[in-house]
DNA sequence: CCAGTGATGTCATTAAGTGACATCATTATA
DNA sequence: TATAATGATGTCACTTAATGACATCACTGG
């Protein structure tokens, strides 16, 4: 038998979320999310850096995929099919499965600035890593930015859509229409 | 004579910046600025929401600037070329007068990833500003989100460039060549 | 059996941010 | 002229986020 009940962080990210939705990011004190994990603030600060990042964390894990498979398209891709590679593989993370989990996610940061903020900046690394990614492929700058950026746009509009309410497609449907889209556009 | 010195957000702004400059941002605490500034941080709080915007309170300036550039653009002009008209206005807000101030303030804001955030969701907000000017012109979406992303992605490379350390020309040069180079990189 | 480890709890403290109320020179108005 | 309204500021009390220091205690390896 453990000493604790396992899945502390799962569980602050449970408690959070559900009290995020009930009375807002606002309202909700890091006490009361505690108090429902069945721990205490202070050990919700050992987990989190600030009360915004129990709904970021995960983002490493995110990036760390999607670099890899950025890093593992065929060599002779262009860049924003290497990028597109990347988009289609954060669909591991965007299964049916999460999707009720990522619909609440997404409400409760749209509904918030100072989680708005976060999320942004959160994207702005994550371009930063593709773009890195691409310019270890060879890429030059500013090409490298610009296809990580545009990317990055794409995977906002996709991830948008695939929480968007009545949507039934799956993500990585979406994503690949997105992507045919901005090639038309850029065809023109 | 007035009750009491004028002013007060202006030196409430120079207060924070030079300790900012000195001390760093999470080291200068908001009783710490209403000090330099010969006033209370009760005061602070009432001309700014928070710490941070006393660094970001003039962009409802810029941006309404901005905005109505681009709408004043010739009718017949393309959605890039009325985004390059609001970019370049921007250039009255950057002047050589003011260009010690904004170099001071990109070098602090660039140390602090708090900053950061606040800068990517006012860079945002203007994005989605000049996206719904484009609108009212009669661009279509996504064609406007789009003409606005990129538009701010060049605003933030010029910018960039022209509070860098060893940049002689002034801003509205800056920002045609990095339009120039957009342009060039799009036509291939 | 015991020392070390590691996740947690407890307590104290700093600082951001807000509401309530007081102050008082300026301005408008009777 | 006297008085009332205004508005920027100060003071005080309070909540909450965040952090450091130290204690606890089940489990683990020797």
């Amino acid at each position: 038998m453990a000493r604790w009940e396992p899945d502390a962080e799962s569980r602050f990210r449970a408690a959070a979320i559900e009290l995020f939705a009930e009375v807002g990011y606002e309202q909700t004190t890091v006490a009361a999310i505690a108090e429902r994990a069945g721990l205490t603030a202070r050990t919700f600060f050992r987990h989190f850096a600030d009360k915004r990042e129990v709904l970021f964390n995960g983002s490493e894990n995110l990036q760390r995929l999607m670099v890899d498979a950025l890093a593992q398209a065929p060599a002779a891709a262009p860049a924003l099919e290497a990028v597109a590679a990347a988009l289609v593989k954060a669909g591991d993370f965007f299964d049916r499965d999460r999707r009720h989990y990522a619909r609440q996610r997404h409400a409760v940061i749209e509904a918030n600035a100072e989680l708005r903020e976060r999320e942004l900046i959160k994207l702005a690394t994550l371009s930063a890593a593709l773009a890195r990614a691409l310019r270890q492929r060879g890429i030059a700058e500013p090409e490298a930015s610009l296809a990580a950026e545009t990317g990055i746009a794409v995977f906002r509009i996709a991830f948008a859509q695939w929480v968007g309410k009545s949507e039934r497609r799956g993500y990585v449907e979406i994503v690949n229409d997105s992507l045919a889209r901005l090639r038309a556009l850029t065809a023109d």
